[in-house]
DNA sequence: GGGCCGAGCCAC
DNA sequence: AAACGTGGCTCGGCCC
């Protein structure tokens, strides 16, 4: 039985009678008679885990991997009489493995050619002939079916696209994959998780064999190799699935990942809904903002000209305003010498060149991210565009989002007033007002905190107030309360009175004292932040409120990034269960609204989702009802994962997206 | 001509 | 003794 000391982390090999972990034994290396715990040797990578762990916190392995023979065993639906065997046995089935074959990735352009359905026996496969048929089923909605899919994400949209049905119960293996190796591992492949699980080789991405295949011609493509390979994918779904399930459990995640398996749907939903463009308001801010730009450029070589310095002065070419390499050597000639060309440096600096190459890079920066390009994702037929969204893609639990990210739109009114209702519909925007701060009121039951939040008075002047020990009407919005607000905000990132400091214009030594003088107000969240940070570089994980983990890799301490990197995972470890709970609350509140519009037959439905905001396309006449849905279910999911402190959301319903 | 990476900057 | 958390996109610059 090994032991690990976690004042000076020395490891001992102690004989297995040893009584409790937690008993003051001594620490023959440095005395601490404190923190011990026993640990396992894995058998795999020799690192040491708690032996509490179901599994390596190091290379995440488990011992009882299985191996299995599976032999492919399908059928293909070719007639009403097989159509009813299928069904019958679908209708027996309690776990349902389901996946789907398209001939490309997007459900609004490409076809539906296959859908799999079936347990790790035998796959039923089934051609666009039978959507009809098994879009009327029955069973899709059965609660007590559960359907096992990877990456449920991709078959809902084709599924909810052309048969216009979506399962009751999912469980997504892919997902399940994230949240058990959350922080440890991306290897989410079903290749992957096959292997992991079922010591199984999978051939390669279906993708390929099916993307060339014209719906006209399928039957004449499929071949017994491709079906055999269909089916394999589907048989040992319910395989991995019940590994998982059994992992989760030990993990204590089921809760987390059964909110993410019914978030699931709602995001696929998403998807497939889009957001409406306004694609010439959209050219005329790129137009405005060209102008912006050339203008910038007129007076930066105004400015060389009349420096005497030509613009050869890069050896007879023109200097390129986008490299920071060339901004610093021109910086340079004009006598300013710079390390690093970012706007937090240069913003320092006064003086009309550096103003006006500041000025180039923004509207530069606003013409590559958000322009042209950004038209190029739009959908011409619908002038609507279709992200899409990971659901798990920060190591938080956050979303992330790609082609286009609607999640770094600027927030300016010139670029989210593109983002509209089409005639005759409405668009209601509604966001958690200091989502983050209540959520770490929570986390640390504070008691001055929460009642702060409880009288619903101005925080940051509060706290200002507090902490300066002055009452509220002397409070100096761009002194006492700037001061607050920053720290207020810094507090969920872990910040330092150096970076505290810099942003407050004060010394290091003067932001300490205030971070001081805050702390002895505040000594719950002191306390709480302090305990998280430990608990991290402890335990190896931090925990939200619904207990979704993230772990940390911990690196030995022979590694000479050891300090700063358990450091990190210090900041980190402060920082998760703070923004992984509001993930949580977030996702709750999408599952939420989703169920209640359908419920109420609203003509609405959800665009958009932004770490704390939620974003609903509505008829004119279900506007009122659906903001009100969307604001209630955004609070009712705050009780649920804040109960110890008020939730608020804000909703405006407006012509667009509002900030 | 494509892949990769860091710099810089958009969001919360 | 420090050290501001989570992402994606585009570009320059370097490599093969």
């Amino acid at each position: 039985m090994y032991f690990t000391c976690f004042n000076c982390d020395l490891t001992l090999d102690l004989p297995e009678s040893t009584n409790s972990p937690r008993e003051a034994t001594t620490c023959p290396s440095c005395n601490s008679d404190l923190h011990l715990e026993i640990y396992k040797k894995c058998p795999y990578c020799k690192s040491f885990y708690l032996k509490s762990s179901s599994r390596c916190l190091n290379c995440f392995r488990t011992t009882d991997c299985l191996s299995l023979q599976i032999q492919p065993n399908y059928n293909y639906i070719d007639s009403k009489d097989s159509y009813a065997q299928a069904t019958n046995a679908l209708n027996e089935m309690n776990i349902i493995g389901f996946d789907v074959e398209t001939n490309g990735l997007d459900p609004l352009e490409k076809d539906l050619l296959l859908v799999q359905l079936g347990d790790e026996e035998k796959t039923y496969i089934f051609d666009p002939d039978w959507y009809p048929f098994l879009s009327k089923e029955e069973f899709w909605s059965n609660n007590q079916k559960l359907f096992i899919a990877h990456n449920a994400k991709f078959d809902l949209k084709f599924l909810k696209h052309n048969l216009d049905v979506l399962p009751g119960k999912i469980f997504d293996t892919l997902l399940a994959e994230r949240i058990l190796t959350c922080g440890f591992s991306r290897k989410l492949s079903l290749k992957e998780v096959a292997k992991k699980y079922l010591k199984l080789n999978v051939k390669k991405d279906r993708r390929k064999d099916f993307g060339n295949i014209r719906i006209a011609y399928l039957h004449e493509y499929l071949s017994n190799e491709l079906l055999e390979y269909a089916s394999l994918d589907v048989q040992i779904l319910p395989l991995i699935y019940r590994k998982q399930n059994e992992q989760l459990l030990q993990q204590d995640e089921m809760k987390i990942a059964s909110l993410e398996f019914e978030a699931v749907k709602v995001i696929a939903k998403m998807e497939l809904a889009g957001i409406y463009i306004d694609t010439l308001k959209w050219q005329q801010v790129i137009q405005s903002n060209f102008q912006n730009k050339q203008a910038a450029v007129k007076k930066i070589f105004q400015i060389l000209k009349g420096s005497g310095l030509s613009t050869d002065l890069f050896g007879g070419y023109i200097i390129n305003l986008n490299s920071s390499i060339e901004i610093r050597e021109l910086l340079t000639r004009f006598g300013i010498h710079i390390e690093r060309a970012d706007d937090t440096t240069l913003s320092q600096i006064k003086h009309p060149l550096v103003k006006y190459v500041r000025e180039y890079r923004k509207y530069e920066k606003l013409l590559n991210s958000f322009g042209d390009k950004f038209l190029q994702s739009v959908r011409k037929q619908t002038s609507r565009v279709h992200p899409s969204f990971q659901q798990i893609g920060a190591d938080t639990g956050r979303f992330s989002c790609t082609s286009p990210n609607l999640q770094q739109i600027p927030a300016t009114e010139e670029y989210r007033s593109c983002f509209r209702s089409p005639k005759g519909r409405k668009i209601i925007t509604c966001d958690y007002s200091q989502q983050e701060l209540r959520v770490l009121a929570s986390l640390s039951r504070d008691p001055k905190f929460i009642k702060m939040y409880k009288d619903g008075v101005d925080l940051h002047t509060a706290t200002a107030s507090m902490m300066f020990d002055i009452p509220e009407e002397k409070v100096e919005k761009e002194n006492h309360r700037k001061i607050a607000k920053t720290i207020n905000f810094g507090l969920a990132y872990g910040r330092g009175p150096k970076s505290l400091g810099i942003t407050i214009g004060v010394s290091e030594e003067q932001a300490k004292t205030m971070i001081e003088k805050y702390f002895k107000q505040f000594s719950h969240i002191k306390n709480w932040l302090e305990q998280a940070a430990l608990a991290a570089q402890r335990k190896g994980y931090s925990v939200t409120l619904l207990n979704r983990k993230r772990y940390y890799k911990i690196p030995p301490k022979s590694d000479p990034e050891y300090r700063s990197i358990l450091s990190s995972i210090g900041r980190r470890g402060k920082n998760s269960p703070i923004q992984g709970s509001s993930v949580d609350m977030i996702k709750m509140a999408l599952v939420y609204i989703d169920k209640q519009l359908e419920a109420n037959k609203l003509d609405a439905f959800i665009i958009n989702t932004v770490h704390d905001e939620i974003v609903v396309e509505s008829s004119i006449p279900d506007a009122k009802k659906a903001a009100k849905i969307v604001q209630e279910c955004m609070e009712r999911a705050g009780r649920n994962i804040a109960p110890n402190v008020p939730t608020i959301a804000e909703a405006n319903i407006g012509d667009y997206w509002t900030h």
